[in-house]
DNA sequence: CCCCCTCTTTGCGCCACCGCAAAGACAACG
DNA sequence: CGTTGTCTTTGCGGTGGCGCAAAGAGGGGG
C-alpha cells in the first residue's frame, strides 16, 4: 500500500479492469491519446456540477467521491484506489459530474477527455462492453447499498460499512485489521445516513465489547466476526 | 397511454432510447435475432437470483421491478413502460438477475439472450455506447435517490415519489392528475423506505389540506405544486 | 347479494435516532 | 511547551417514525 515503485502506466492499465481482456496494442493507443496528471493530497479532481469532460484512472494514491445535497449536506458515495476509473459513467453521456472527487493522498491518474474515451470505444468494442460491465457491477453494489439504506437499521449499516472499509483499505496489524484512512466519524456518517453522534455512540459501545479499537480518525477491527453479527443480524446465542 | 394499435415492434425500436441515433438496417438485424414473449398480468419476466440471460424491451404493458432483501422484505426500484428496456445492465455483466420483474399488465416485449446482445453491440458500436449512457442515466437518478434516501426525511421522500409516478404514468383527468396505476399504501413505502402505516398517515393528511385525493390502490394528485413545496421542502409561506 | 379477502385508517405505546451543548482528547503549529 | 483548532464523547430532551391491533371500506367471486 505505501511501497511506491515508479509507476509503470502500462502494468497498471493491464491491471485496470476497463482494459481486461484487451491486447497490448490497444492499450498502447489508449495510453498515446492520454495525458498524466497529479493532484495533491486535499485537492479535487473535479467539482460537482461541473460539465464532464475528463475521465481518470487512478495510478498512485487515494480518493474518495463525495456528493452534496442542495442543502449542504454530504454523502460520501465511495473511495477509491489505483487501477480504479473515476468518471467512467459520466463521460460519455454528457452530462455533469453528479460529485465531487477528492484526492486523500497525492495522487497520480491517467486522463482521458470525453472524445478520445468515445473513439477509443468505436475502435474497440470491447472496452465499450467491459466499460458495460464496470458500470454494470457498481450499479448493483449502489442498488445493494439503497436497498440497505432503505430497509436497514443503522447499526447493520455502520457495521457494513465498517467492513466493506477493512475489506478496501484493510491492514493486518497485531492489534486487529486496520482500516488505513484518515476516517472521522463524520464520514462514517456520511457514508451510512446518519451523524457523527450516533457513529461515535455505537463504536463506544462497539469498543465496550471488544470488538474494535478506536482513535482519532481511526478505526482498527479487533473482532470482525463480531462485526458480521451485527451486520447480518444474527441471532445473538442465547446464554441463559 | 391506453390506445392500443397493433403494436409495430421496429416503430417502438425506433423511440426505444437504446436504439437511438441507429439506422434503420441495425434495427433490422437486430429484431431479426430477437424474439417475442407475453408476460401475463402477475406473471414475472424473471425473478431475482436467477442466471440473467435474457434482456427485454418492452413493447406493450407496464411491469416493475422488485427488489427481495433476505429477510424478505421488498423495495420497488422502479416502474416501466413501452419502449423501456429491462435487465440491460445485467446482461451484458454474466451476473445474476439482482431484482424481479413483475408484469402488472398483460405485457408484451422483444427478447434476446445475452449472446445475441454481445454480439449486436460488437457490430454496431454506437448500440454499446446507447447502452452506456442509458445505463449513465439510471446510474445517476439511483445515485440521486440514494442521496435522498441517507439525507431526507420520510415526508419528502414519499412527495417526491408521489410527483415522480405523476410523471411516469400520470393521466390528466377532471379532479387533477391521476396516477394510473395499481398502488397501494404498501407500495409506496416500498418505493421510498418507508412502511404503509406512516404513508397511509401522510395521505391522510395531505388529503385533509386538498393535495390529494386517494382510494383504493389510487392516488390523484389535486395540487401538484404543494407537493413540490413539500417534496423541496420550500418554505412555507408566513401567514401570521 | 353476501361473504371473504385485501387494503386502509387510526389510536397507542415505544424506542431508535437526532442534534444541541459542553467538556475532554488529540494533533499540529509556531 | 502552550495555544488553537479539529475531532470525539456523552448527557439530555425531543420527536419522527415504527408496528401492533382492531375496526372500517371496498371489490370480486360464488
Amino acid at each position: 500500500m505505501s511501497d511506491t515503485p515508479p509507476t509503470d502506466p502500462l502494468a497498471i492499465l493491464a491491471e485496470a479492469p476497463l482494459f481486461n481482456g484487451l491486447d497490448e496494442q490497444a492499450r498502447q493507443s489508449a495510453l498515446q491519446v492520454a495525458y498524466r496528471r497529479f493532484i495533491r493530497s486535499g485537492e479535487y479532481f473535479f467539482f460537482q456540477d461541473d460539465p464532464a469532460t475528463t475521465f481518470y484512472v487512478l495510478l498512485e494514491g487515494r480518493a474518495r467521491l463525495i456528493q452534496l445535497t442542495p442543502e449542504g449536506q454530504q454523502v460520501v458515495v465511495r473511495y477509491v484506489g489505483p487501477g480504479d476509473g473515476i468518471g467512467i459513467i459520466v463521460v460519455l453521456s454528457e452530462m455533469d459530474y453528479p460529485l465531487s472527487a477528492e484526492a486523500l493522498t497525492d495522487c497520480e491518474a491517467l486522463a482521458w477527455d470525453a472524445a478520445g474515451v468515445t473513439n477509443l470505444m468505436q475502435g474497440y468494442p470491447s472496452l465499450a462492453l467491459n466499460g458495460m460491465r464496470l458500470v454494470a457491477r457498481r450499479f448493483r453494489s449502489l442498488q445493494h447499498r439503497y436497498r440497505e439504506l432503505a430497509t436497514e437499521k443503522v447499526e447493520r449499516r455502520v457495521a457494513r460499512a465498517l467492513l466493506r472499509l477493512a475489506r478496501q483499505a484493510g491492514r493486518r496489524t497485531e492489534r486487529g485489521v486496520l482500516i488505513d484512512l484518515p476516517l472521522s466519524r463524520q464520514d462514517l456518517g456520511e457514508m451510512t445516513g446518519t451523524t457523527l453522534y450516533t457513529v461515535s455512540r455505537l463504536l463506544s459501545r462497539w469498543e465496550q465489547a471488544g470488538l474494535v479499537e478506536t482513535g482519532r480518525e481511526q478505526v482498527i477491527i479487533r473482532n470482525p466476526h463480531g462485526l458480521v453479527v451485527i451486520a447480518e443480524d444474527l441471532p445473538l446465542e442465547d446464554h441463559s
